[in-house]
DNA sequence: ACCTGAACACCGTTCAAGT
DNA sequence: ACCTGAACACCGTTCAAGT
């Protein structure tokens, strides 16, 4: 469903076995074939020893590079975050101009073009259970974010954008219809809804509009 | 944390093992386990072997009453189930006189009060991973409040109450919030928001109302 | 330095055998 | 009818041994 995590496939995910003694970038390839493991079997079916196997080593060669299987998903969930955050600065940027209230709707647009985009990452960033959220780097990138966020409503309260009521209530309830958004996405509860599904991503964005919409003076 | 499944505790789960023929009810006892250890051990710990040694039965003995460990937990979630439609129903009894969007509004609560209440119960429901959503009366049970959710904001809409926009997109956004602040509190993350921690539950309602009266005409 | 492959203590699930 | 307990095919993880 959703594209390769990088470029380039490693050679030997998807080559012959080859069995080499020395695999050349053995924790990128583990990478991604957990990643693709969860495309194509489900979150649950991650094993690391079907992702050893997919890799075309033994069961015992992941851990030299990832302690835990936990450790294995954590490291998931941090490219996944590189890539949010690329999503974001490069949102930001392009609205750079404008004011904060409109730069918080760019995030917020970067953030769905990110998980609509990188279903898998998401999935499993947003899946506590089987990550290390913070004992990681996840919390201190998650809650920079936050900040941001945060900063960006202050600043459009105090520039008269914002209706009447606190600021960082109104940033929190964005941000948790961000999230619940894409989790009914990714949990495919859309069709239910009438929600037209021509473009889901479009979808989400006006109803997230119609959120800023209805904060706004 | 959180309060215990039933009014009262079987009598095998804390008990002496007595090692009984027929336990009785072991279905039921089953049930309780399975939320008592995810109380203290958390989701991931709940092994259909773990819950059968708690209740004091053998390895297999779960098995002849659900068929998988999915069954297990999705009998754990349809539980969660019944007890969210009691909260909804009180809710909206407690409401019956009022205003269609005021109805929303109370059902919303009735979501916060069932998710606080019982945190274990919506962790289940909501990890898709481990229960199976769409082969259970889940589905059909939450499309039922969905469907209320969506007829209530038609209506709101109808009686004049809303500020202009589409009014099911009213309701996803605000079931989406509903959903994004429970699993933000469940997941520890409101500490980090600049959220007033008196009372959770105070909070999120506060944050939920601020919604409201934003859409409200 | 990096990987193999056997080993250990787990799991989910099945099923003949007991009561 | 309901449960036991052995069995099977898995897992995560460790570690001596190979290269």
């Amino acid at each position: 469903m959703s594209r390769p995590s990088t470029p380039a496939a490693k050679a030997s995910v998807g080559g012959p076995p080859g069995r080499r003694y020395h695999h050349g970038n053995l924790r990128q390839a583990l990478l991604e074939a957990t990643v693709q493991l969860i495309e194509t079997q489900g979150l649950d079916q991650v094993s690391v020893r079907a992702v050893a196997k997919m890799v075309g080593v033994s069961p015992g060669a992941p851990f030299r590079h990832f302690p835990t299987r936990t450790a294995l998903l954590t490291a998931v969930a941090e490219q996944a975050m590189d890539r949010l955050r690329e999503e974001i600065d490069k949102a930001l940027a392009a609205a750079a101009g404008e004011n904060a209230l409109m730069r918080y709707r760019a995030l917020g647009i970067g953030f769905f073009t990110w998980a609509f985009g990188n279903p898998v990452h998401f999935q499993v960033i947003s899946t506590r259970a089987v990550i290390d959220f913070e004992g990681s780097s996840l919390r201190a990138r998650n809650d920079e974010i936050r900040a941001v966020m945060a900063d960006m409503m202050r600043d459009a309260q105090a520039a008269g954008l914002l209706r009447r009521g606190d600021p960082v209530r109104y940033a929190v309830a964005g941000r948790a219809l961000g999230y619940g958004l894409a989790r009914m996405y990714i949990d495919g509860q859309f069709p239910s809804w009438d929600v037209e599904d021509l473009n889901p991503l479009q979808e989400v964005i006006g109803i997230f509009d119609q959120f800023i919409a209805s904060i706004a003076a």
